[in-house]
DNA sequence: ATGCACCCTCTAGTCACTAGAGCATCAAGT
DNA sequence: ACTTGATGCTCTAGTGACTAGAGGGTGCAT
């Protein structure tokens, strides 16, 4: 055993990603299949720790597992132009974009439910009336 | 047959909603188990399109259906005080906008990474180069 | 009578994990 | 050397909210 190895559970603190999530990562075939130990036991090198935080903080910007396998395809090969990976970042953005503008929207409703409710009763309430009543909402994307 | 009565393909269009849907929810509970003609087909009146629509205009919203069932019971109940809808609505919003928050930090992330990509090759590029190292990225919340 | 849209049930798949059972192994302290 | 507790292993099944498909039956218009 290396001095820079590690078990699955030191890789999951140096990435900090957690024990199952780097098998089933394994199992799907976006980490590669570690070396064992004689006792079974998965040892991991430091490529290792640089690909699960890639993912990590990849995963953590919203791109899927998809996508992540095409950006580390790409990571793979330095010569090959980088537009792709432009392309499903940029693709990504629009995206959140979209996702952002929605849930404005939306907590602009949420906020009008909830301006004048609380004291009441169930007949009188502004939330169940709002979602009762599709007309006293005042979003028109839906 | 009442006039109201309708087929599970006029209630998916009357509350905009798809069919299987429609069975999906009166597997899990939430839509009551309609009569049924003859010949084993659904009919729905007059009260499933204003359930349905409540359910959907709830899903728009974000709520889960665990939520809903809540809002429903509510709902039914009109003697009732609304705090707990108020309650459930509120604990939405913020959650709305813990989200709202979170996806514009990750959007000003996205905006950096492709701000000055797509021309070179992948050597250079700002998307992996962000992704492959976390000391790069901006955002301090993970 | 023929076609076509609609309806039925049932199973399995999606996504990215998470939880749990049941067992083996390792590291540290006594 | 022994024990104890953390960590490791595999495998299956569950989550949420649907969606897709197989394989068939029904309703209505031409």
């Amino acid at each position: 055993m290396h001095m820079a190895d590690l078990s699955i559970g030191r890789l999951a603190k140096a990435a900090d990603v957690k024990v199952p999530t780097i098998r089933f990562y394994e199992q799907i075939g976006l980490m590669p299949t570690p070396l064992r130990t004689q006792s079974d036991q998965r040892v991991y090198g430091a490529a290792a720790v640089q690909r699960l935080r890639f993912i990590r903080h990849a995963r953590q910007l919203g791109f899927e597992i998809k996508d992540i396998e095409a950006l580390l395809g790409l990571a793979d090969r330095p010569n090959l132009p980088c537009a792709e990976a432009d392309r499903i970042a940029r693709s990504h953005l629009e995206a959140v974009d979209e996702k952002i503008a929605q849930l404005t929207r939306l907590r602009e409703e949420l906020a009008r439910m909830t301006i004048n409710c609380g004291l009441g009763v169930t007949a009188d309430c502004k939330v169940i009336e709002v979602l009762s009543d599709h007309g006293l909402c005042h979003e028109d994307r839906h």
